[in-house]
DNA sequence: ATTAATAGTTAGATTATGCTAACTATAATT
DNA sequence: AATTATAGTTAGCATAATCTAACTATTAAT
């Protein structure tokens, strides 16, 4: 089945904590999403089941092949909504908080649209 | 508390289905938004403790004061964020769906800017 | 007026996803 | 080595929102 918001909440987590540091643990996804250890270790228990995440040899989390791709879909839809909204003139922290929950909700087609408007006038 | 996404949708369904006629009954509503009749039934008897639906004189179903609001609110940012994205060349379709879903998870300060851009350049 | 159809409600199950409390396991400090 | 701190897991609760099954109430038809 299709992964719902919380799901790709995860995922893009794991992909941004990733790219400042190989070492993510459960704990640093709980803290950047203001979630309990609990509920993290129970969604990581569910991704891994889905084969989106893993650990490594030394108990980090990582994503899975499956895992980044769809975290680089979701990390583009994240910035290039970002960058749409301050375009239109909103403040960057609300334009970061609404591409976040917006992303997780527009489709392939209409996602596509916005992303070629932006290359011909977006910056 | 703040509407979930759902209450919304019920807001938005008994608004549309009212500008129609204005015999507006359960089972219309879960006609329209393909909910059953039981989930139509507690969530209009939750909408009504919050006292945005009550049922008039005939037992039908009408949005109060502050759900009319709501749903004038709701619809704006239905039909504004459709247009935008038929504007970018999204099938009318795609873009009525994924407005659906969006309408519900934008910020008022990103969709003042949005309308106000597509009052400068939409259509 | 009885029967049949339609609308609405109640009861209870399910899924998703958060939480706290309490436990275990691992690592760090003295 | 023993204590303390940190990380992770398990168990169980809560909320939101859907569903089906079964019941009630109302309306329509013969």
């Amino acid at each position: 089945m299709a992964l719902q918001e919380s799901g790709e909440m995860y995922i893009e987590a794991i992909y941004v904590l990733s790219l400042k540091s190989s070492a993510v643990r459960g704990i640093d996804i709980g803290d950047y999403l203001g979630y309990s250890k609990p509920s993290v270790s129970r969604a990581l228990g569910l991704l891994r089941n889905e084969g989106l995440v893993k650990k490594d040899s030394e108990g980090y989390i990582k994503l899975t092949e499956a895992g980044n791709i769809l975290a680089k879909r979701i990390y583009e839809r994240h910035t290039v909504l970002s960058q749409m909204f301050i375009n239109l003139g909103v403040d960057e922290e609300t334009a970061t908080e609404d591409a976040c929950r917006v992303e997780h909700y527009i489709s392939d087609k209409t996602f596509e649209a916005i992303k070629a408007h932006m290359k011909k006038y977006g910056s």
